[in-house]
DNA sequence: GCTTGACCCTGACGCAGCGTCAGGGCTCCA
DNA sequence: TGGAGCCCTGACGCTGCGTCAGGGTCAAGC
């Protein structure tokens, strides 16, 4: 007859998970020696081996009682679900991986890697750290809308980069961020000029590369937030770009709003 | 500004879980409006897509908290760390995974598929259900002390099966075990003789199947408890080998006693 | 102006599977 | 005879929220 702690030992689980199987049933209590020690007998060894068993496969408790009284074939059904269960768990740790390596760069939380090459290049092409972070941040946003959505944006947002006039907005933008003027900086009418005219050319070719999915506005207001509260004489832009027809100042490179 | 609700969604939390974080201070507490409600800006908005991408990912949450304040150097170690974590998680339920689906042939729980394949050879053999079912269950016990060492014994065990004598013993206890007689059952002595014949042979070539490893009594005196729990015969079996200098009787055709 | 439904608030308990005291008794060995 | 190392019961703690309970608020339609 063992003890409570032979017992524990001999199944390689602890004493207190032993009385804990005890307390939910899982386990049947066994009778006491003159002193009230528990003491078990073989029986109770290979239930808990086997509970064990189960339980170090990620089994829930409750199931396992439930298969240790079921016959051969309601046995097999519930390792069957074990099994998929086993399985979608793997697999979901496995997406979490893939996703915590992409991480390891700074860039990349919370964001494909995709997102991350495109902010490489904006930086390539001299745009400064705080206009990139903004980006970065923004593209945060767009990929919690629309997480599969993204691989089909970014090609296109790369593809622009390649004409100089883009590239040039960018620096510009850069250099304005960077310096100390106010609302009256007479280079934030020019990228306003240039901003409109990239717009009022996608509206005439038909372009929408945010597309539908564009619809939900919600995402453009917080990305206009954004830009304010990274810098207030994004305020006057946007003052700007109203006057020139368009609404948003975030989506006015992406969908051109109906001016107005 | 969004309301918690709106946030919740916005990053695909719900708003218990954005409550939650307040709660344990890694979301900071926003402004309320006239009402007490929570309004939200873009930083609560951003934090909370890198908390769900962290949290989604398996990191604790007080992790979490020092990770959003880490310098880059030690967000990289915290995710190689994470990372690392997460690779032993996958290699534990891989590793579950493969148990279970041993487990699910009825014989094979808690049993390596050896063992599995063992007590096939021995139903083959004519060895009756219940006796098969008793070689199981001590097979369980060893496997739960040695688990590293079955792999090495069940060749052996499989060879001696090979032994006409030896499968002939089976069998024969199988009769015995499946009829109905008492202790006088002449055939119990006849067991006795060809299994202290066997321990004889076996001691004098040296041979020790189970060898250093079975130093420790407890699991063998488990199996002879299990054993006359199954058929009290066995009883007087034991009893039998005593007088031919045999102290234990699981252990016989395993490791020889020391006779005395 | 009033209702209705969908929000929001705080506070509190519940869940799984034990770990870990606290405060006591038993046993065995030197 | 004393101390180490067992055993006992009872109770709280941990994680990451889910889920009431018992309220107030807001926007829309009547």
């Amino acid at each position: 007859m063992l003890t409570i702690g032979q017992l524990a030992a001999y199944a390689g689980v602890t004493v207190r998970a032993v009385r804990h199987y005890h307390q939910i049933g899982l386990l049947p209590e066994p009778d006491r020696d003159a002193s009230g020690y528990r003491r078990y007998g073989t029986a109770a060894v290979l239930s808990l081996i086997k509970i064990r068993t189960l339980a170090a496969a990620g089994v829930p408790l409750s199931h396992i009682r439930r298969m240790l009284e079921a016959d051969p074939a309601a046995f097999a059904e519930a390792v069957r679900k074990i099994d998929d269960d086993l399985r979608d768990e793997i697999e979901r740790l496995e997406t979490s991986r893939r996703q915590i390596a992409q991480l390891a760069a700074g860039d990349s939380l919370a964001l494909p890697p995709e997102v991350a090459h495109y902010l490489d290049r904006l930086r390539a092409l001299g745009v400064s750290d705080v206009m990139v972070q903004g980006e970065r941040d923004g593209w945060i946003l767009i990929a919690a809308r629309w997480p599969d959505r993204v691989h089909e944006w970014i090609p296109a947002k790369l593809a622009e980069l390649e004409d100089p006039q883009v590239s040039g907005l960018y620096r510009l933008l850069s250099e304005i961020f960077d310096s100390d003027t106010g609302d009256d900086d007479p280079r934030l009418v020019e990228v306003a000029d240039i901003m409109a005219g990239f717009a009022d050319r996608a509206l005439a070719a038909g372009q929408t590369d945010f597309d539908e999915a564009a619809q939900d506005d919600l995402p453009f207001d917080l990305m206009d937030a954004l830009a304010v509260e990274a810098d207030p004489r994004v305020r006057r832009l946007q003052a700007l770009m109203r006057k020139r027809g368009w609404a948003r100042w975030t989506r006015f490179d992406r969908v051109p709003e109906k001016p107005g």
